[in-house]
DNA sequence: ATAAGATTTGAACGGTCGTTCTAATTGTAT
DNA sequence: ATACAATTAGAACGACCGTTCAAATCTTAT
């Protein structure tokens, strides 16, 4: 509104936008409040001000990614016409927006026995959003015909730990060089979701 | 040889199995090096005895734990006659031998900024060797005409990620379980190297 | 028996980190 | 102008961790 010198909610999105970043970079344990602090300029204290706590501040963060990604398909999930389109379109847009090395830092506060369960709980449910879009295009296939029925829980599985394995090479890979990668699983999987002559 | 009440061996061998294991269950940055002192029933200062320091204790294991794996493979490799039949094989022997927790330990060690450039480099090395293997037995696949002429280095990247993300089930759910998972995943794989009647 | 070397311990140090607390500063309503 | 609430800073703490070190214990060769 008027310009004021304080803007809390300000402050708290360049920390989060500051935090993002870094547990992206250096994961989750070795990013200090205070490395965040210093990134986005605000105090240690002011930090505690926003948030509980590292760990609550981390799992709200991995949520609000990990919806924002979704929210993001969804949105784009109308120019698409057939399910396979919509694979091919999902497997771009996973490779481009999907935060792997934020989600892998949630591995790491999973893996830490003094971290809440709650915290831990969260972190898990979040698995099921991607998955949940996977098996959605595959019902809609099946749905209308263009892919055969088969067990449609083994292959959105199948599916997703692909596609989650090969976001593992962004670490180390230019994502335009994934690209043909990416695509190549798509091609193989649909080989086997229209698999015709055999029974 | 005789009774001696020191066995500096026994006792190198014996930290390194509680390591490995602390490593496997809390990841890189949560296991202490008191953690493996408790466990293993030795003095912090004894570890230091035997290892340089914690970084190099790690890559150490990482390593052996990787050419154990392999060559358990190895041994077991001649027991298949047909490319394909080996992959099935592989399936397995990474769902049951493949240490996925030691390696993600790695991954944490390898984003750290503060981690020696060597020891990083030592274990994306490690990467290679899964990968050769795989490579291997697609090569005798086309070698022997079992498996259409293809990309044999993208084939390789996409049966890696493939197999390295199913891994990841393996923190949540009994390895039984996923066999089915696994072999699905070589059935539809093989479809693609098999593909006949298509140019 | 003794000396020299190998093995093992446990205390101690320096550093880092998550968190808390108090005080200072700023905004807003009176 | 004053009071009160919101915001921000920064010092301080308690805990933990990787590492070092000097001393104690044990083995082996003489």
């Amino acid at each position: 509104m008027n310009k004021r010198r304080y803007d809390s909610e300000k402050a708290k999105v360049e920390i989060m936008e500051h935090a993002v970043s870094l547990f992206s970079q250096k994961g989750y344990n070795q990013t200090s409040v205070g490395d965040i602090s210093t990134a986005s300029g605000y105090s240690k204290g002011h930090i505690y001000y926003h948030f509980e706590n590292k760990e609550k501040l981390f799992v709200l963060l991995a949520q609000q990614t990990m919806q924002d990604w979704h929210n993001k398909w969804l949105q784009k999930e109308c120019i698409y016409f057939t399910a396979a389109e919509k694979l091919y379109g999902m497997a771009m847009h996973v490779l481009y927006h999907y935060q792997t090395p934020l989600l892998r830092s949630g591995q790491e506060l999973a893996s830490n026995p003094k971290s809440s369960p709650e915290s831990v709980e969260q972190l898990y449910n979040l698995a099921v959003i991607p998955m949940g879009a996977y098996r959605a295009i595959l019902q809609e296939g099946m749905d209308r015909g263009e892919f055969v029925n088969g067990n449609i829980d083994e292959w959105t599985v199948l599916l997703g730990t692909w596609l989650g394995g090969l976001c593992q090479l962004t670490n180390t890979q230019e994502l335009k060089a994934l690209e043909s990668l990416f695509n190549q699983a798509v091609t193989i999987f649909l080989r086997e979701l229209k698999k015709v002559g055999y029974k």
